[in-house]
DNA sequence: GAACCATACATGCACGCGCATTGGATGTCA
DNA sequence: TGACATCCAATGCGCGTGCATGTATGGTTC
């Protein structure tokens, strides 16, 4: 039974990385052309907005961010930096633990947000459907 | 039909994420920690080793060797000089068409190459096998 | 309270990447 | 032959990342 794993791995590795590298690339480009955002600066976004239909509204402690991410700690930092300086975040210090920072959308933050969020779905439907997975050519540009 | 790719897109796209970046990630720190190898470097080992079987004794074209990747000219370039620098590869002209590079295994790099295969292979199974896609922490270090 | 380690975040640094440009080698057409 | 577009590879540059470290706070033990 582990016969399958020693012929087939390489086979899935090749394609996970199609899939990943073609996705990424075009969500970068797409989001950033369209909206001005990075990829990782919307995934943050995408935290912060999918929080807030619960109970917070939009806040989100770093640490719980970087949980959720495959970006380290110091990455997450310097990302957070780029979207306060683009205004659409803000940093707030945490009241019980002043170690802590809380993130929260601004109202110009959530406006971004809406915004890309169908360019987002859009080109994971192009690539991960049956549909559209045809050939499409990778070229990242 | 379309109503599948609407709801389970995302959830197919943060699976993408994890199995790359964990996989990545651990190839990446075994090969480096094992071999000395990028994981771009060895990338390309694996396609001068792979040509060998065939006519062309570990023998290949860098646009070849792009088409390939998911590497930009530019870092496939470095990539190269790294290896080159290594004394894992030798650049050398194309006969036929002096704007083309050939580039070639040295015997040092082969056995580099096959030493650092069985640490690629083992990674890849592990992650890639349903035997072994339990959770294991990404950290990627 | 003092000493000690753990935790949360920011920052210096080196590195690999992509983009744009450059320079050299063909190929084409008149 | 000369002018021009095309192609291959190298390089300058800026950027985002991870690692190691620094700084401040929190928790624990005495």
């Amino acid at each position: 039974m582990e016969a399958e794993s020693e012929v087939d791995v390489c086979a899935k590795w090749s394609e996970t990385l199609r899939v990943y590298h073609n996705t990424s690339c075009e969500l970068e480009n797409e989001l950033q052309s369209r909206h001005e955002l990075g990829l990782s600066e919307f995934e943050v976004l995408l935290i912060l907005g999918r929080t807030c239909g619960d109970q917070a509204e939009g806040k989100a402690k770093m640490k719980d961010i970087e949980a959720e991410m495959y970006l380290s700690q110091s990455a997450l930092s310097r990302t957070v930096t780029r979207l306060e300086k683009a205004g659409l975040v803000t940093r707030a210090a945490c009241d019980f633990d002043r170690r802590a920072n809380f993130l929260m959308l601004t109202p110009s933050g959530r406006e971004r947000f809406e915004a890309a969020k169908p360019t987002h779905r859009a080109v994971l439907v192009k690539h991960l459907t049956d549909t559209g997975a045809s050939e499409r050519a990778a070229s990242c540009s």
